[in-house]
DNA sequence: ACATATTATATCGTGTGCGATATATATAAA
DNA sequence: TTTATATATATCGCACACGATATAATATGT
């Protein structure tokens, strides 16, 4: 039973440490009132002006059902705006506003910030980064395969 | 900006391969009737039989308001007991349940499948987690030093 | 043109996960 | 002994995140 034991689990510090790296940024964006996931939205939408609500979805690999109040809030807030596109009226075209603009202002140190607490060497840094992802991929590839075995 | 964007986040990956694992687990584990943080409670139980609520909040570093729900439904579910102490009436201690104990040789071949899914070599499986548990001690060691500075 | 399928988004219910707060018990200090 | 402090756990409200499902708009096939 030795590969039931919690240290021997690689789920366990990664579910960790994401919960962790999370509650770091925690203080930084309280301030500009925004939580974790509505600042990863906001990061997507500044760099990607005009998407829509499934292009989120997409990027974040999130459900509708996450993103809809995600951007609600975030409209609330009056950081992003909403509208229909013309060519297709089921497409929701999100557009940040000069307030959410400001935010980019504002949240520009946080990363380096974060950076610091994290405190990897660039290469430590770059191989967690690559093994992430591979595990990201590895996860995405065996999904696509049991899709296809029904 | 360049700093901002999400492809040069590390805690963008991190959130996500902790997300994508998570639901790996879901299809074994919805066999067992288990959540993954249920599943992760139940790990720790199986090789501490006897701990108390906040010895479980303890080493899954969570609040007692997540763990009390969560212990609460595998209470209910029949895989633990719960009672109070003898010497210290705060003191919850926990017990698996016969029904708990066989939950745990269903449970035996998990860890391998998800190994299977996640696919990296052992040295690489090595490092993650060397690199996973280093930036939690450090992240660990901030919140340490910060609560020291008020 | 019209039925069918697809796509975009929303709604609902369940389960974390947090901070803030409350309560009961136990220990230490006066 | 009484008071103050610390500890263990529970309760509450908020914000994700999921699966299942519903609804509306568009695209496609005959």
């Amino acid at each position: 039973m030795e590969n039931l034991k919690l240290k021997n689990q690689l789920c366990f510090p990664l579910w960790l440490c994401a919960k962790e790296i999370t509650q770091a940024y925690e203080p930084m964006l309280s301030a500009l009132d925004l939580t974790y996931t509505q600042y990863v939205a906001m990061m997507f939408f500044w760099e990607n002006d005009g998407a829509s609500c499934s292009d989120l979805s997409d990027a974040l690999y999130l459900k509708s059902s996450t993103t809809t109040p995600v951007i609600e809030r975030l409209v609330q807030k009056g950081y992003l705006t909403k509208r229909q596109a013309k060519d297709d009226a089921r497409r929701q075209i999100i557009n940040v506003t000069p307030k959410g603009n400001e935010l980019k202002y504002q949240a520009v140190r946080i990363p380096e910030k974060i950076g610091s607490c994290v405190d990897l060497k660039p290469e430590e840094a770059a191989t967690l980064y690559r093994l992430l992802y591979k595990v990201i991929d590895n996860i995405e590839k065996e999904k696509y395969e049991h899709r296809n075995r029904d």
